[in-house]
DNA sequence: TATGAATGAGTCTTCATTCAT
DNA sequence: AATGAATGAAGACTCATTCAT
């Protein structure tokens, strides 16, 4: 009759919304930056209620992090184990990558920055998940590159770049904004497939050109850092 | 930037130092995450001293966004004047940017991370140089598609590509690292301009074959966020 | 004490049990070291629930005090009543007394630890009966020294040294320990009345003895407060 | 020419005022039962200054168990290291430990009631320095029965006996009232050694005529524990 | 130049209590 | 007879900042 012992209906839903709320919060002013109090104000609830649904502020990050990694290395696994060209998987990823990172951009921000104050176990978990994923991308770089489809090069370097291009998205994306992941996901592809240059581009001359260049230049130097301040 | 009346000769000197030992220190635990004392210790000064060097902690901050933006944007706009083919310029501006983070690395994971924590003028002069620093690599990128040296395509969407690739390098570069800024700049404008892909690959074809699997495919979702987690 | 209107068969039972949990959770941490969910959750309800058998925290308190003083008292005038001889009613009420504690040992650590957080009316209730236990030692050594069977002294110092040694077993007896209440009841009484010296022993020479040393000691102070710490 | 980094003149005096005020409040309310907010009130100090002081509450405690137990110890030490008669010893023990527990009343309220506040180290130190104490109580009675001078008895039961005596003094005892430490040590060692009763009592006697009482008696129960409340 | 001291708001978290159901 | 939910004050502790010296 009376429902067993625990939470009621609404407690997970409440709590959810908890959490995407703290991400929205972390999201703009980091997770140091904003207060139990905040959050509390910001879903309507007393601080003391807030302890209700939730078991420490740091809890409140890893829920935010797990929202992020759960279903995106799901995805990755899945894309990993089909039975197709390695450049195809790759653009699969590159998609439901850029999915995630507009559907929960608020959690992305918090996932890229702010994982460094998980402690313990909870940072050990999160940079292993991490891991996990990365090992995907560069398992399928390696695969393009053993069937020809990608020019032999150094993996770890290659992974970086597929990273550095899709994850530094969440710095100007917005979800409902002008580009959206498919239309993203095509164009990192087309850029990291087949580059900017036009198709009769030439890729020693370019290096020739440069050091041509520095022998020829003497003006003020080009290197920020040579510079004192 | 003018010694103040009465400051003694090692002044100047002493106060970078505060400078760049707090963007040591904000680097490795955010912004929020240290201590007006904690600075001071590491410097060997009491919190009352740094005050004296110091007019605030976000000053601090303030500071260390100039140290990386000022010879960064003063670099750019010389680069900028150069009167060389566009997509040379892209390169030379490539390195000098990569040379930054990984020199002032520091620096740039404040950079990256902590200027949400800037108010009111000091935000938006910020915004503004970055803004400017963004422009140009824009500029640039027009130029190389109105030369023909580029493959036309919307030049936004260009300007965020090149910067995603760079900027992300903070995550996982360190000096002294397997890979300097010279070898960065080189494996980055080579996939920027001419990709991963071999020389006869084709553009088209890849889209093709996505559109493709989509039609077969009927396993489960790919995408993360159509699941419930 | 009567049931309440409207409580059912075992609801006197379970206030019970839920007092002396709280009897032993006190005990081993504490009154304010305990929070009203630890003592649910050690008898299986929930906090709302608890408010059902207690009125408030401090009512605990006041329970468990009366669980000690309400029997002990009773316990008490029963022996003072008896028509025996005043040294033998005392070695009754030595028993009886360490009996309680022994067998109430929570209770008593409670009673003796946290009765500070008793206030109003609570408070004085608990110094009264407090007093009216210790009027009944008092009497019956008053009692003593006036049949002769006690030598005759400060009654209210013979007083307190019997409450002392028998209060203060507490801290270390434990039930089912080395030894019951009716071993320790005899030794302290032997103690008490007959001392822990050999019949030969001279009260005045250890008194003359002192006095002498004194007079021949010269080394650092014996004194602790004369030291600086 | 400037005072050497670390605390000023008046530092560590503000800091014993600190203690002794916490010691005055712990001992009227009990560990738990005062806020460092309060103690700031108290000492005419902000939470924030207070916390200049001190490093923690828990330090708090165990500054104020320093406070007895280590003039405590020393003193017992040099007692227990004198060549004379054991019942001197103790005797001369007795009085300087009623001498601690008269001067410093608050600090020896928090000493008996809070120091299961303590964890870990400050714990375990605790208990060895009091194991100490109670080691030597517990060599000068066994080295009394040795000489003859106390008669033979479980040498732990007489140490607690001891103990429970002196100690639970706290309890009633306040510096400038009607027993100073001289006059009750000079008690308590009478009552120990010749008992409270007179020169021509007989041990055996009393317990022979409780066998008698039991015997004949048949009234209600004595036994706190016998009935239900 | 630099120090020790103080402030006061703010940090996360816990707790006794209440109440609609 | 008991539950889940909420409140609001209080818990210990930290921090950026100021100032007399």
């Amino acid at each position: 009759m009376a429902r067993p012992a625990g939470h009621g209906i609404g407690f997970e839903t409440r709590r959810q919304e908890i959490i995407d709320t703290a991400a929205a919060l972390f999201a703009r002013s980091g997770y140091a930056g904003i207060g139990i109090a905040e959050i509390g104000k910001e879903v309507g609830l007393g601080k003391g209620a807030l302890y209700y649904y939730i078991s420490s502020k740091e809890n409140l990050l890893v829920e935010i992090q797990g929202r992020v990694l759960r279903p995106l290395l799901r995805s990755a696994r899945r894309i990993d184990e089909l039975n197709e060209a390695p450049v195809l998987k790759l653009r699969l990823l590159s998609e439901t990558l850029l999915e995630m990172i507009l559907w929960r951009l608020d959690h992305i921000w918090v996932y890229e920055h702010d994982y460094r104050h998980l402690q313990g176990e909870n940072l050990s978990r999160f940079l292993r998940q991490r891991g996990e994923f990365e090992a995907i991308v560069r398992s399928l770089l390696e695969a393009g590159m053993e069937t020809g489809a990608l020019r032999s090069m150094d993996p770890q370097l290659a992974t970086l770049q597929f990273l550095n291009l899709h994850n530094h998205t969440y710095q100007w994306g917005h979800p409902g904004g002008e580009w959206d992941a498919a239309r993203l996901a095509q164009e990192y592809c087309a850029t990291l497939i087949f580059g900017l240059g036009q198709n009769n581009a030439n890729l020693d001359e370019l290096e020739e050109q440069v050091r041509d260049f520095r022998s020829r230049y003497n003006g003020p130097t080009l290197m920020a850092h040579e510079r004192n301040d």
